[in-house]
DNA sequence: CTTCAGATTATCT
DNA sequence: GATAATCTGAAGT
């Protein structure tokens, strides 16, 4: 904690714009990779806080470990939102953040780089949210407009990104639909490493440990 | 109403 | 690596 990583910034600078529809409604999968680099800003009363995200996952149609495999519930009828709808869902005493694609599938953002002055551990989807105060109280609101919640373009190119397969799962474990910057210190545990695992190749089921 | 597993994390060996 | 914490959503009776 209270590390902040050196991100040689100047040498490949963009103009970063506010991601609006065109970007989230896209699959999800590529919205997954797209979203890596970008910033994740939250307004609140002190201010704003920053995080770029170096880690995400990918629900989709017909995934049986996505929340909104059984169709709309209450706690899921965010994902059946627009696009660029945040649904926040709380586990285990801890809150996670995921943005909607396309209807019913969404992308988990499970860690990111704090860019705000003030220290903390982004690194895992529940700290995400604890460093950005992002809650349960922002479940709905669509980061497309939202004056408090907002996704930013990449202000520079991420690295080579790795995939995997998602992290806490007991179903669907093969899929591979993590993806992370190769390398990012910021990226949560399991580690991914480039290449451990192969793209085209599905795993076989192991009865323990995951990665 | 009751049961149960969970898109996590802190802490221990 | 393994487990407890701690509680809610959703499925079952």
């Amino acid at each position: 904690m209270g590390r902040r990583s050196v991100t040689g910034e100047s040498s490949s600078r963009r103009r970063t714009r506010r991601l609006g529809r065109p970007f989230f409604d896209r699959p999800t999968v590529t919205v997954a990779r797209a979203l890596l680099g970008s910033e994740l800003r939250v307004r609140d009363a002190d201010g704003v806080r920053r995080a770029r995200i170096v880690e995400t996952e990918a629900y989709v149609a017909n995934d049986p470990a996505s929340h909104a495999y059984r169709g709309p519930t209450p706690r899921n009828r965010s994902m059946f939102e627009a696009p660029g709808t945040l649904y926040v869902y709380r586990i285990h005493q801890v809150d996670c953040a995921n943005l909607v694609t396309r209807r019913g599938e969404a992308v988990l953002l499970r860690s990111g780089e704090p860019l705000s002055p003030q220290e903390g551990n982004p690194s895992g989807p529940g700290r995400l949210c604890r460093y950005l105060g992002l809650g349960l109280a922002d479940d709905g609101a669509n980061a497309r407009r939202s004056r408090r919640v907002g996704v930013w373009s990449r202000a520079r190119r991420p690295g080579r990104i790795v995939v995997g397969p998602r992290v806490g799962l007991s179903r669907a474990r093969a899929r591979l639909l993590r993806f992370a910057i190769d390398g990012d210190p910021w990226v949560s545990a399991p580690r991914l490493r480039s290449g451990s695992v192969r793209r085209d190749l599905i795993p076989p089921r192991r009865r323990t440990s995951a990665v």
